[in-house]
DNA sequence: CTGAAAGCGCTTACAG
DNA sequence: CTGAAAGCGCTTACAG
């Protein structure tokens, strides 16, 4: 069974394919009767143009890609999901390419994407300047950084610093011992340096209150729920309370809380405990944590890919977005 | 700057553009000496083949499309993972249609899935029959299954009433009172129903030992991470130890545990748990839990996949995977 | 408002 | 092994 073109619908309705392109274009120039006729046979037919066919031809893509390195997380679902929403507004659609393995960065730079016909393209996360010292520039077409920045292209990013820096202020008030817990991050990796801004900011609260943060009470971990528990074992074998806790993801906020429930330390009181994201853990149980304006960091990110397409040759544009302290029982 | 063209190619190769497209898709039919030159040229003009071009000129897709409920959770990343890992060693690009509101679910299945180009589909935790009996069929490629099941289709999906039963078969010799925490699921939901039929081989299997689960010991909750705790508080506080909880997820098992510990409870003896996914948040904290082989499950559906574009005639196939239990320390 | 026609960048028999 | 040519399903000036 032959698919149905567009010759088939030109046919049955006894008009010429470009009246028929045209009525799928909306265009305006179609008489009313016509497009009415044709529109019907459309429907009845069940004719869908074919997209590849449009774009040889010259017409513009309708679809948006987003490449993101992982999904999984609360963040990109959040973040995925406003982009969503306002490119559909605009009968966009939407293709995702995570990169969930290291090794397929550059086959997703250099072939999907290349291949994907998008007609613009959201990199969120990556630290664009280092990819492209090995890779080449693998899209010509409009592309905005999301969570990420480089003086080249339209980006949006969130200030980790500024999240570092007013937890830093909280705790340089605070009795006790001050310990951070943090992901490591490599130079080679890719991506946009989060964590060590968020720990860049902390230190320069701390200084600014004439406080010092020991190298050994920064705890390095991989990214896992068993990890802040971990870390949290270390902290209340070897220091003694009360303890300030910066754990900068809510995932490590939890294993902390729990780890120090076990022990019946009371947190909020022997244990202040501060996490990163506001995720739903941190709501249900309770955790002062670094609230991130993601759903403003999608919607905003999504205006400047609009902007581009309109005005591909528009100087380059860059947001900064203010994270805040949402106040709960931990800290 | 226009996009380099197989005619550039051509010409600076000194060779008709039927060669050039010749090595492109891998012909045995070229002189090496030729190849060699055009692939240089190829090399030199960082020329990249107009995919839509190719596809309209009846060339094949080499993307397949995966359509998704959601992100943001472990499942899917595993099991996107392994697809993709499959899908890639074959050359095919891999793209992704998230759901992630329910309305749009009729513009993804009719608009961006047609719109997609791509070479095959695969559905995941869809209930395919009751979607198209809302919406007209998609897609006319060869569709997959996964997580799922249909007579029409190829599918692949777990037998989430064997898991049930096995819990059940585990908690139907234990002292005390049996609860059971699930998801409410709504027959127009337009996902494959995995908590009833959980809840079905769970009852089957206490039914078979002579026992039954009175209505108010079935606890249903949305999908968060406090559901867990507010039904734990509820069922602590409405019954007495020892305690038997299934739940059906690994977030409400969590969330239990930790309800119980704040209570003195002690997991493992006043109350035992089970809960579902084996995700890592169970390794993690030794919650006994149900394995799903998701990997397998991924893989699998690629086979499936690769048969039926070698063979688009064939026979439907459908496979069931058996999940098993991992004994921790909650029970 | 509409049709006829050229063109988009490819692929693929066909003939040699 | 290779070129010339027809064709894929569309779009878009152009002319009327």
């Amino acid at each position: 069974m032959k698919p149905i073109t567009i010759e088939d619908v030109a046919r049955l309705s006894g008009v010429s394919r470009g009246t028929v392109s045209r009525v799928i274009n909306g265009s305006q120039n179609v008489n009313s009767e016509t497009r009415k006729k044709v529109l019907e046979v459309i429907e009845k037919l069940g004719y869908r143009p074919n997209q590849s066919a449009r774009r040889t031809a010259g017409g513009r893509s309708s679809t948006i890609g987003i490449v993101i390195p992982m999904i999984g997380t609360e963040f990109y679902e959040r973040l995925i999901k406003s982009m969503e929403e306002k490119l559909r507004a605009q009968w966009y659609t939407m293709m995702l390419f995570p990169v969930l393995k290291r090794d397929w960065l550059s086959k997703v730079m250099m072939h999907d994407i290349p291949n994907s016909d998008a007609a613009g393209m959201f990199l969120c996360s990556f630290d664009i300047e280092r990819l492209f010292s090995s890779f080449r520039k693998p899209f010509e077409g409009p592309t905005v950084l999301v969570d990420s920045y480089s003086p080249l292209y339209d980006s949006i990013y969130i200030d980790n610093e500024l999240g570092g820096y007013l937890v830093g202020r909280k705790f340089s008030h605070l009795e006790g011992s001050t310990h951070v817990i943090m992901m490591q991050e490599y130079i080679d990796s890719g991506f946009w340096p989060v964590f060590n801004s968020r720990f860049k900011g902390f230190q320069k609260a701390l200084l600014e209150n004439g406080k010092s943060l020991p190298h050994r009470n920064v705890h390095s971990y991989d990214f896992s729920w068993s990890a802040g528990a971990l870390a949290a074992r270390d902290i209340f074998d070897n220091d003694r309370p009360p303890f300030n806790i910066f754990a900068m993801s809510d995932l490590y906020a939890f294993g902390v809380m729990r780890e120090a429930q076990l022990r019946g330390l009371r947190i909020g009181r022997d244990v202040k405990l501060v996490g990163y994201d506001d995720q739903s853990v941190a709501r249900d149980w309770g955790i002062t944590t670094v609230r991130q304006p993601i759903e403003e960091m999608g919607e905003k990110a999504v205006d400047l890919m609009f902007k581009r397409l309109e005005r591909p040759g528009k100087e380059v544009e860059s947001l900064c977005l203010k994270p805040e302290i949402v106040e709960r029982e931990s800290a």
